[in-house]
DNA sequence: GTGCGCCGTCAAATCGTTTTGCCTCAGGAA
DNA sequence: TTCCTGAGGCAAAACGATTTGACGGCGCAC
């Protein structure tokens, strides 16, 4: 019927077939239809066969906006991080998008670079999109306290930190446990002038926290000079590095807050010709690809993206289904040393 | 006002206010608050005045869901790739999100594995969504014909392959003459016997067409013996470059059609003690991060992800814009030869 | 004075579902 | 027979916006 009627003109977009077409086509009404589909009321065989038929007839597919109006549920959880492009958060939204995949959520991601005020726009947008969660894996602390007071109702999940907000559950690697394995490492394999790069002013303090009581319990002394800072990034990494490398008293081990970092300190021991781990050991933390890609392979601590994108799936589905309800709970992480060639 | 009697009782879930309530409080209709919002229609300044009051007074944000229904669009539009942990595809994905945020369109990423299954459920999905577009950088052809009968409506660009779609773009990176400028760049170095780890079958042909045309012009002959197959893998890399090596006839160089292939390639060079451009030249494809983290720096053609993303997304905008209108349009993009130390 | 056009506003329809309340009918128990 | 119960179906009211058509004033030109 449809289909001859276009054929003589075909001047109408062929926009999609809704759940009244289907009724009309199948003699019943649209409440019988939507029944079927969701199963929510039962509904006699016979006219069940009829419905799926035209169903499969016309093409049917929902309207998915429509449902999300009705239903307020947009099947949709909003991730905001710093940069995708950074393998760490590419890895974590992947294990977030396999562990809700199979619920039918789909993922927005949204990249913050780190800036607050576009923590705060992607947050608003993501509440007025009608998001069923939302992921925070972006900022370590300060832009956090404005976050919570804007929405009450859906679940948020934030990783490498706690926020305050009645729905806010928190997956946080153990970064000072691992940090502490690395020391002790370092310093159980004999190492005695142990330097570390630490991240920027007031980021990664965890990590500094770990190191420092390794230090401390394996009787090391870690002059200032010794504590320089990178930014995070492969560059920083090298002239924080060349800085240690020039100290009198040179230092035969360093720690370095991440894999960037540490990997720009190899390049400094090669540029050098220092080898290592003999002539200086290096450790770094995240375990991202590139540590089996330098050589020698970077000694490491293992930084769980992956799970901790998964976990934080998990913990939202509890929430979104009703399974749990309650005080913001949070799950630590652990952060394994891996040992390779640099230490 | 509302703080007060919030904090008497706190029996009511706070629900999002709604238009209707800004217009009664500001004592308009709600196709007056929605005029002032939109500026469909002018409104004269004291009411508009007493609208932003209420609106601020009562924190008032727009339902977005509703909106879409309405409007029919959703300012969302859908990226469809294998994987997000694969940097090419990270990188892609920021591109493509830098170029449409500031049209306030947020990007829905599905991982398809290059399942074709995948593909089309993603597909559907993004549809059933209400996305105003989708950028398509899965799979190469075989999967892409049943795709274009989902929709007409839509808009979809392709990258990396043309697709049979009357609303379809596409952004294809030229892998010919890249591929082409790198095997006659060995050439012209003096290497003689070349070879080049292919990817699989079936996959990166072009990249195939262009080095076989390089050698051809440069009267270098590949014996079929030269011509070996990996999986886009490091490690399939490995066990290619491995077969090459024991060849009776060892090869001086090698191209690679990617650039973790070539990895894996500089492995075997480093465990067989080859230095590396003297016993063997190597030279890969994408230029992803890691290519400037092994040793020797990777001489490898660029693949532009970032710039086919961005490109994509003004593609996907001049249609939704309806800027423009017509017949599907195709933007190459040049992929550059970038020397850097292994050959 | 009349007609015309414009400005500002509103009521009502619409988008495509889901969900609630009600109705009918058949069958079994009392 | 009467009452009750459950199954199967429908009409209509949400959900929260946008958009269309109409309407009452007002100013201006004729």
């Amino acid at each position: 019927m449809l289909p001859m009627s276009r054929s003589e003109v075909e001047p109408s977009p062929p926009s999609r077939v809704t759940i009244a077409q289907v009724a009309s086509h199948a003699g019943v009404s649209p409440t019988t239809v939507s029944h079927v589909l969701s199963g929510k009321r039962a509904v006699g065989a016979a006219t069940r066969g009829t419905v799926l038929a035209a169903i499969r007839e016309l093409g049917y597919r929902p309207n998915i906006v429509a449902r999300n109006l009705r239903t307020r549920r947009s099947h949709m959880i909003a991730v905001v991080v710093p940069d995708i492009t950074n393998p760490f958060y590419a890895v974590l939204t992947r294990g977030l998008a396999d562990a809700v995949d199979a619920a039918g959520l789909g993922t927005y991601v949204c990249n913050t670079d780190g800036q607050h005020d576009r923590e705060l726009k992607f947050f608003q947008d993501a509440m007025d999109r009608g998001v069923d969660g939302i992921v925070f894996a972006s900022g370590e602390t300060a832009s956090q306290v404005r976050l919570a007071e804007v929405d009450q109702q859906t679940p948020i999940v934030c990783i490498g930190a706690q926020l305050d907000h009645p729905l806010c559950d928190a997956v946080i690697p153990d970064d000072e446990t691992g940090s502490r394995a690395a020391g002790a490492f370092l310093a159980a394999r004999g190492y005695k002038r142990i330097a570390m790069i630490q991240g920027p002013p007031h980021y990664g303090m965890t990590r500094t926290a770990g190191f420092r009581s390794a230090m401390q319990a394996a009787k090391r002394k870690v002059p200032a000079e010794r504590m320089v800072r990178g930014d995070w990034t492969r560059k920083g990494g090298y002239t924080a590095m060349k800085a240690l490398m020039t100290l009198t008293s040179r230092p035969d081990a360093v720690f370095c807050a991440n894999d960037l970092m540490a990997i720009g300190a190899l390049d400094v021991a090669h540029e050098l010709g220092l080898s290592v781990p003999d002539d200086v050991a290096i450790v770094g933390f995240d375990d991202v690809d590139a540590a089996t890609i330098v050589t020698p392979h970077l000694t490491t601590v293992r930084n769980p993206a992956y799970e901790a994108g998964g976990t934080a799936g998990d913990l939202l589905l509890s929430r979104m289904s009703g399974r749990y309800t309650g005080t913001g709970r949070t799950v630590v992480l652990p952060c394994p040393l891996v040992e390779r060639g640099t230490a």
